[in-house]
DNA sequence: TCCGTTTTATGATTAAAATCATAAAATGGA
DNA sequence: TCCATTTTATGATTTTAATCATAAAACGGA
């Protein structure tokens, strides 16, 4: 996350996008820094006959899409706006000049690059490796620890449809529904009306 | 990759395994930068009954192990020496030290992430929501990018053994044989006395 | 408030890759 | 050069999650 001032120095602009808007598209070269104001912002691709992968999804202050820019190659996926967004949008150019200029922020960067590929490694794992049952709860305590899940008194509530943790970890929603349901039954998690909690 | 000359200023090390050795074990904090001078290096997991995944391979040059060093967490796998590998091994502390006082390092090890990344989204992809045959081929051109593959009149010789293909796609052995053969029926790909060209 | 859409749910069936079994060929140390 | 190990190979069987079918509940705009 840059800081909103050091943004508007290199001459950021605001771009608002309504909910399942495109913001950017697979095998498109890519010209520009994202970075969330608010919203949510989903990073996936789409196979043959439809189905869908989510290969993150990315909160207020994160930003998405860098790893092509830096390597000038396509991007591996599309980025759809999960609700209304607001997004800081900065030209390359602009961006190389102020990573340049303020070397702190190269840190960051890869401080955020370095996590981002931590959730992928541990993923990357549990999909070819594990059952349902463990991918579903590696998902659920990676989104504990990463994403703005919210504690109350039955726990953390996991902010996901069972279509998302499917579309995370490369499995059909049936199978979730039913790996919830087989780990609410070992005490791994609660439901309550259809929520998880953890 | 960091010059010699600027790993040597800061007090880098040269250390020697053998082939199969254990470099750095997964759970473990990270305490060192590690930079291959030569031979080859595995990333992977094991699974409760054994099963492998293989993060990734690196070869002279690369680096690996970044991403824990950068975010104080535990490695999330095992680094083995696939051969015998000599390796460039610095202190976090100094490492630090070398990318503040170089600031276009930042830059490179950007770079090397984004890099990585670009592949472990492919990747993802690929094994969440492709058959065998086609995750096979894209782990296999993606290896002709970016891994050492020769080149010669019958075309790129794929360096690896359908076990690794496996371990790199979530597949088993016998199903990798499979779709190999599949691929070469449909042209895509040669097979030249058990070797794989492409 | 109504109605179309999304989300959760459950049972039956199928398909695809894993598993199991076995072996030939190739490789690489000793 | 010999022999143990690794790699490639193939067929039969099993298992598991995907698929298919259907529906109730919840949600969200108009």
């Amino acid at each position: 996350m840059i800081t909103v001032e050091l943004l508007e120095k290199y001459g950021v602009i605001k771009k608002s996008f309504d909910k399942n808007d495109i913001i950017l598209e697979e095998g498109n070269l890519p010209s520009h820094y994202y970075q969330i104001i608010s919203g949510e912002v989903k990073m996936s691709n789409y196979n043959d006959d439809g189905r869908e992968f989510i290969q993150g999804i990315f909160y207020n202050g994160q930003s998405f899409g860098e790893p092509p820019l830096f390597l000038n190659q396509k991007y591996p996926a599309n980025a759809i706006a999960v609700e209304n967004t607001e997004i800081f949008i900065l030209p390359k150019g602009n961006f190389m000049k102020l990573l340049e200029e303020n070397p702190k922020v190269s840190i960051k960067i890869i401080e955020n690059l370095a996590q981002r590929l931590y959730y992928k490694s541990v993923m990357a794992a549990e999909i070819s490796t594990h059952e349902p049952e463990h991918r579903v709860l590696k998902l659920i305590d990676h989104g504990i620890a990463y994403f703005n899940f919210q504690k109350d008194k039955n726990g953390y509530l996991i902010n996901f449809t069972r279509q998302q943790i499917g579309d995370l970890t490369g499995l059909r929603v049936e199978t979730v529904i039913r790996a919830i349901k087989a780990l609410e039954k070992k005490g791994e998690l609660k439901i309550i009306n259809r929520k998880v909690y953890r």
